[in-house]
DNA sequence: TAGAACCTTCGAGTGCGCTCCAGGCAAGCG
DNA sequence: CGCTTGCCTGGAGCGCACTCGAAGGTTCTA
């Protein structure tokens, strides 16, 4: 339960290319401006995600402020590609309690992920309906829009 | 300029495979509650559709109800496509007027379209890139993932 | 030691895409 | 004739995901 390594690679291993600008683990306490900077994200949004629970505890100096972690940024990083698929914020709030919960929720955060990603790969199959739709149009246009449009067409 | 002919297939080809409850083309007056049937949008929302310049104009009944057309729904069956890709609703507004203006917004409307599939082909392409990301975190689950997260690390 | 630049919290405001309500009209039916 | 059903309009309200402002404390640079 406790932890000791934080030395290790393999928490980096899940949210894509590491930054560029990153320090070395050890060294990693960003202030919340750094984290914005990195991320693209405002102070603003991350104090609010830290507030409605979408954050793991944030640890804080002497004097109160917030100091991110590399993990924390491995976090925001897992958090805006889910964000990318559209995953409403509730549902990534609910992944972050179960992590919070610890490690008898290991089954649940399995199923979670693998629902989201059938949903993605859902997303993706409505997607190339979509496109298959436009090329349609497009070609459309390019072959006989002009003389069709004229006859009325919904184009 | 003057639209004679409504019997053509073509004004469908463009808008997925037709529905299995339209009438046909004659017969074609179709009200609110059907489109909604059919659509699966509401009233309402056809209403505020129509209110915000999203439709083309509307035929109306003898007592002023509204009277949908095979083509309006091939115009809803577009639309539902486009909101899918998470275009904005005042993007689809400005494609409706450039259809309402008429023929010389052709090449404006080919541009739109165009770069609506590009836009597309990019979101497309960062599902995929999320997708790698979760695949990765799922085999990470399944091969190891209960000794690793008892490590501490962020899964 | 001054001032800028950063941080804090709380709470209100924004933009989007609906969603719903109130109040009223018109048609069909027993 | 009254009742129900479906439709009309204009406008208010809602949920989401931020986004910003106010008021005040702290830390850095000259």
């Amino acid at each position: 339960m406790t932890v000791m390594d934080t030395t290790g690679t393999h928490v980096d291993s899940c949210a894509g290319p590491p930054h560029a600008d990153r320090r070395p683990d050890g060294q990693d306490r960003y202030t919340i401006s750094e984290v914005a900077a990195l991320t693209g994200l405002t102070a603003h949004t991350l104090r609010w995600y830290e507030r409605i629970g979408l954050m793991p505890h944030i640890d804080r100096s002497h004097t109160g402020q917030r100091r991110y972690s590399n993990r924390d940024l491995d976090w925001l990083g897992l958090v805006g590609k889910l964000r990318l698929t559209g995953m409403p914020v509730a549902d990534m709030v609910r992944y972050a309690e179960l992590v919070r919960e610890g490690d008898h929720t290991y089954g649940a955060r399995f199923e979670l992920l693998k629902a989201t990603r059938e949903g993605v790969r859902a997303r993706i199959a409505e997607l190339q309906d979509t496109l298959a739709v436009l090329d349609r149009k497009i070609d459309f246009y390019g072959d006989a829009g002009r003389a069709l449009a004229s006859e009325g067409a919904v184009l």
